[in-house]
DNA sequence: GAGCACTGC
């Protein structure tokens, strides 16, 4: 590593092509203060909802709208068009007869933060004509025409409702980024678009009446039909592929409002990219104006290696120039460590913020005027002959690029330093792999088997998955005995899977769980196992947080040490409640996992999913028994339900997986990591720079053959 | 003795 106090620095070029215009989506909502004065506040409300770039095509947008049962809205950063385009529709009478406009978003905060300016927006009270509705939280009522929710939970909702009968108009936001449930949610979308343009409800097999889960019928689902609005909605400067996927569909472009970016790039490649990124973060320092920096690495290690360099080379520089907050960013740093990035820097500092992908999408940081992207991203991708999941470095997309631009230019002008020459831009792959073609397919197959499409590799998806991923999706659901000979849902096995919010293998296990007589603890594991990284070990207390841990770990492996800590908190929230109460008990818990390196959002989401999937298997009718202390019934339930993550211990340590021959170790956070037992199963196998399984538990070769017969016959 | 980006039901 060169010494970053001297002269080493890099030589930064323009772009030839002057400027650019970027994406970037919602408004900013306005701070508290200005909330004192009610009528100076809708004043100023009014005053903003008119100079969006948006609102000089409110008319047209209605009329395409009418003319045309498909749209697609291209619309720039700022436009306005999350937040306006429902309200026009609102206006323009598009709930007249009792319909709703639903609007998707790809994450849980965009819903309700959009549903909440909106409510204000509208002068009403969030939850009545305006609302949203996320896992976990519903903000909606009879009165809600408005609604805001998650993409994923649209598709919940399509399995009792399959005309998606309450909504008049669907609008699918940032459908750039493919996510998974976008994709399905189109393919899905285009169909009912079909079909209720085809038939009334009256005309279907449900005799005109859409039934709700419970057999209930609302009243406003026995409504005739009228054909469904779909609004696709876009950052991507290219509509083409949505346009061409719904049948040459309109395509409408809002403009955007924003500042310009400076696009900087190396003038040549870089070597070590965590170096040139140092150099880049000193030469901004010391040499350009106020405004805090933005970094984009791959990863928590990349991340606390550069945070541990910038300190030293922090110490080589004259003190007056030493005034740099450094704060990492990424997904599993507990909230209070997130948070910091908001906090405007002390007076006379600058923010460095080393961020992961985070900083891309999911959280807007204030303040930023310069950003470092060195042009890598860590993806998942999944390979359909193996069957293994991997994490691997990759280059961005031009899309990706220049997206991560655009957050330096969000309050005024910015600039962006590319760690690479710009002929390496040229040849960047336009837009991102989507999702639905780098993962495993399983849970996506028993959802639309559930909403009735039985011939996957058929269904009109607007880029089809890999046809092997497909298959071997297919096997495992069969194995699962979710699915039919005939490749339909089985009755009830597959009809329970779907209905559970957890990946196929997880809600097996509470199946079974329930026969084993353990579905008390089963529930708890299953939870734990949904979140990510229940444990998190500061860099500089490594050896304390080991010990801590270890008060937790069962012999037996990662599950009972999972269930372990579960009950331990719940052991610590009850009786913190009746000596101090809800509220403070809570407080307190929040200390208790401090002291004992757990991730109390992680904690915290697990119990909500505990919450959630008991309530549902209660509705199922699933028998829920506890084994008590005796666990062997629970490990001999985790061997029935992943039985095809059983491994062997082979002579020099590592394993091999029974079912596909794969060879993998334990991963080092492993409990099970030393003790090596001669047979496990495990919950996930990733490759990173090896192959590694995680969540590990030890249990009897003889169970497999006795509880997966499908899979393990024994050979005489 | 090595380390999982992000999101969703």
């Amino acid at each position: 590593m060169p010494s970053m106090a001297t002269g080493d620095r890099r030589n930064f070029t323009p772009n030839s092509n002057g400027n650019n215009n970027l994406p970037q989506f919602g408004p900013k909502l306005l701070n508290s203060d200005q909330k004192s004065d009610f009528f100076a506040r809708r004043q100023k409300i009014e005053q903003q909802r008119r100079s969006l770039p948006i609102a000089s095509v409110e008319k047209r947008l209605i009329d395409e709208v009418r003319k045309n049962d498909t749209l697609i809205i291209v619309g720039e950063t700022g436009s306005g068009k999350t937040t306006q385009l429902p309200q026009y529709l609102y206006n323009g009478g598009f709930c007249h007869d009792g319909g709703t406009i639903g609007i998707t978003q790809p994450r849980r905060v965009a819903a309700v933060t959009v549903a909440k300016r909106v409510a204000e927006e509208c002068g009403v009270e969030l939850g009545q004509k305006v609302g949203y509705s996320i896992r976990f939280e519903d903000m909606t009522s009879i009165s809600t025409r408005i609604k805001y929710m998650t993409d994923g939970l649209l598709l919940r909702e399509a399995l009792l409702d399959p005309y998606l009968s309450r909504y008049s108009v669907i609008v699918v936001d940032e459908a750039h980024e493919r996510t998974v449930q976008t994709d399905v949610l189109l393919g899905l979308l285009k169909d009912v678009q079909k079909k209720r343009s085809q038939k009334t409800c009256s005309e279907s097999n449900n005799n005109g009446v859409v039934k709700e889960e419970n057999n209930v019928v609302k009243p406003h689902l026995v409504r005739k039909l009228n054909p469904l609005k779909l609004i696709v909605m876009s950052a991507s400067l290219d509509a083409k592929g949505f346009s061409e996927y719904f049948g040459g569909a309109k395509a409408v472009h809002v403009q955007g409002r924003q500042f310009p970016v400076d696009i900087l790039y190396t003038a040549q490649p870089e070597t070590d990219c965590l170096d040139a990124a140092l150099v880049t973060i000193f030469q901004i320092h010391l040499e350009e104006g106020p405004g805090d920096i933005l970094v984009f690495l791959s990863g928590q290690e990349e991340i606390e290696s550069i945070e541990g360099l910038v300190r030293e080379n922090l110490k080589k520089i004259p003190e007056s120039n030493q005034k740099l907050l450094i704060l990492p960013l990424f997904s599993s740093l507990p909230s209070e460590k997130q948070l910091k990035v908001f906090t405007p820097a002390p007076n006379g500092f600058r923010k460095v913020i080393l961020a992961t992908n985070i900083a891309e999408t999911s959280v807007t940081i204030p303040g930023i005027k310069y950003v470092i992207d060195p042009g890598l991203v860590k993806v998942r991708s999944y390979s359909p002959d193996s069957g293994i999941e991997s994490l691997i470095v990759v280059k961005t997309s031009k899309a990706q690029a220049l997206q991560r631009s655009g957050r330096a230019g969000r309050e005024g002008p910015g600039k962006c330093f590319r760690l690479y020459p710009e002929s390496r831009f040229e040849g960047l792959e336009d837009s991102t792999i989507p999702e639905i073609k780098r993962c495993n397919l399983s849970n996506v197959i028993l959802q639309l088997s559930a909403l009735g499409v039985d011939d996957i590799i058929g269904f009109d998806f607007m880029e089809k998955p890999d046809r092997m991923a497909v298959i071997r999706s297919l096997e495992l659901l069969y194995l699962l005995g979710a699915l039919t000979d005939e490749k339909k849902l089985s009755d009830p096995i597959g009809q329970q899977m779907a209905r559970l919010p957890l990946e196929p293998n997880d809600s097996k296990a509470l199946i079974l769980a329930s026969q084993f007589d353990c579905l008390e603890e089963m529930l708890i594991v299953v939870s734990m196992l949904s979140v990510e990284s229940i444990f998190y070990a500061p860099r500089d207390k490594l050896e304390e947080s080991r010990t801590v841990i270890k008060s937790f770990s069962s012999p037996d492996g990662d599950h009972i040490t999972l269930l372990n800590v579960y009950r331990a908190s719940l052991e610590f929230l009850e009786k913190n409640k009746t000596e101090n109460g809800k509220e403070k008990a809570e407080k307190n818990l929040r200390k208790w996992c401090k002291d004992n390196f757990i991730n109390s959002r992680s904690l915290k989401h697990a119990r909500d999913i505990y919450n959630q999937i008991r309530e549902n298997v209660e509705r199922m009718g699933l028998k829920i028994g506890s084994c008590g202390d005796d666990l062997l019934p629970l490990r001999r339930c985790l061997a029935a339900s992943y039985f095809l993550n059983a491994a062997l211990k082979q002579p020099d340590g590592t394993y091999r997986v029974l079912a596909n021959g794969q060879i993998a170790e334990i991963h080092p956070t492993s409990v099970l990591r030393r003790t090596k037992a001669e047979c496990i199963i495990f919950y996930n196998l990733v490759q990173t720079t090896r192959n590694y399984v995680r969540n590990v538990t030890r249990i009897d070769y003889l169970w497999l053959a006795e509880l997966a017969p499908q899979c393990y016959a024994l050979k005489d």
